[in-house]
DNA sequence: AAGTGTGAAAAGTTTCACAGCG
DNA sequence: CGCTGTGAAACTTTTCACACTT
């Protein structure tokens, strides 16, 4: 499988609600719905399964083993396994999981049963490439609106996708109830337009600029910045 | 900061090649230059520090402390002095490390002392944008050509790149020593592709195709998963 | 006094190995 | 018999705390 070139994490845990199953060993809190310790990368695979299930759906499989499903994902049987037990038990032993099944139990778990609008801040080249990029819909997304500061030169890209002047950025967040935002202006006003989404009520930024952005415990960033992943593969080649 | 939303990584050590400075413990093997173990994260953070150090360069700083650093690049300062250190010794005790000195000794360390050549494969909609984009050249790397199995649609995008047909790959990467390649093609022939790109000896692929490729363990891998990161960031905003 | 360098401890993650169920 | 579910062990990475140097 090569070497595996993924990346930074300050590893942590993340609380989910856990429906399926009390802990063995969990004394307190002996409610229904109780928060239960689930690694972030756990969290993170869940939307490979996912996708790698949607593939096997497609192709008519009823069920699959965790043998098949790991090597479709590039993880080890055991994790696959371990991974799908932090939420619960939804293997048949002998037999494997069913696949219509699996996908809608990760699908409740990672919580994306309707769509999430979703802004893109800075209709730039990135930007602009960005929302014509169409795998972000088939994974439960929907790009509503694009903001610039000069919106009369990205709408001459010739995009199917509104593009706004950034003042109208609030009102729009507000009547839309938009939680996630695509940044990708330039490093010089990420900050300033960050603060500024904040404010507008933004939770959760998919940030391409390459800058390390100082927001709130609340909101979450994550990061996908291009030249380190270049210069990253560029280390391992020796 | 906001909590950290990365990612993915089997974690696994990388050997590097240490010239600075002997590990007390080490017994065996005590020529000068011995490899010793570096947590692959480790390696990752370098590349963030790099970028960081640039702008206080940029800066006329000359002197930096951990601390300074290590808020800069969003990881707390004991992690900052302990990945220096698998590298040696570049800090003065009570006054901080040299700007301009860790740049050249990460780049060293990094084996980027020249510009390296890379190919883009696949000049679709996100393949063109990143041909636009500058980030790359800035840190040492060189789009030096395209390829797709429609030159003519790509070429329309007016790119200053040129875009050949894919039939052209293997006499250019065997004439230009290229090693690394970014892959943009549609999920159905990434594979496909890939394996085109391994025969012509690329080492290294910088993969935006949502799939797990097969390769051969000579050869790295680096997966950037748009949709994926969307997927991830969604969980997390509840 | 300020700030690096680093063992040791803590935290987090993966792998193993096998019990147990269908 | 095949395959899941899961404690326990192994492994990796981060954080702490303080000795030590300028």
């Amino acid at each position: 499988m090569g070497r595996d070139c993924s990346f930074i994490a300050l590893p942590s845990y993340c609380s989910i609600r856990k429906n399926f199953k009390l802990h063995t060993i969990l004394e307190e809190e002996s409610e229904k719905n109780e928060r239960v310790d689930i690694p972030k990368k756990a969290v993170y695979r869940l939307s490979i399964y996912h996708r790698c299930l949607q593939k096997l759906s497609v192709n008519c499989q009823e069920t699959v083993s965790s043998e098949i499903l790991a090597k479709a994902a590039g993880v080890k049987p055991a994790q696959l396994r371990k991974d799908l037990g932090y939420f619960g038990q939804f293997g048949t032993r002998g037999l494997g999981y069913p696949v219509e099944g699996l996908i809608s139990t990760i699908r409740e778990a990672l919580g994306r049963e309707q769509l999430q609008p979703v802004i893109l801040v800075g209709a730039g080249n990135l930007g602009s490439a960005l929302l014509r990029y169409k795998g972000f819909l088939k994974e439960g997304f929907e790009v509503i609106a694009a903001f610039d500061a000069r919106p009369k030169d990205a709408r001459a890209r010739e995009l199917k996708i509104p593009v706004h002047h950034s003042s109208e950025l609030k009102p729009f967040i507000t009547a839309n109830g938009v939680k996630i935002a695509i940044l990708c202006v330039p490093v010089g006003s990420a900050q300033e337009v960050v603060n500024l989404l904040i404010t507008c009520g933004i939770q959760g930024i998919l940030n391409f600029s390459p800058i390390i952005l100082d927001v709130p415990v609340e909101v979450t960033v994550n990061n996908v910045d291009l030249a380190l992943e270049l210069e990253h593969l560029g280390y391992f080649i020796q």
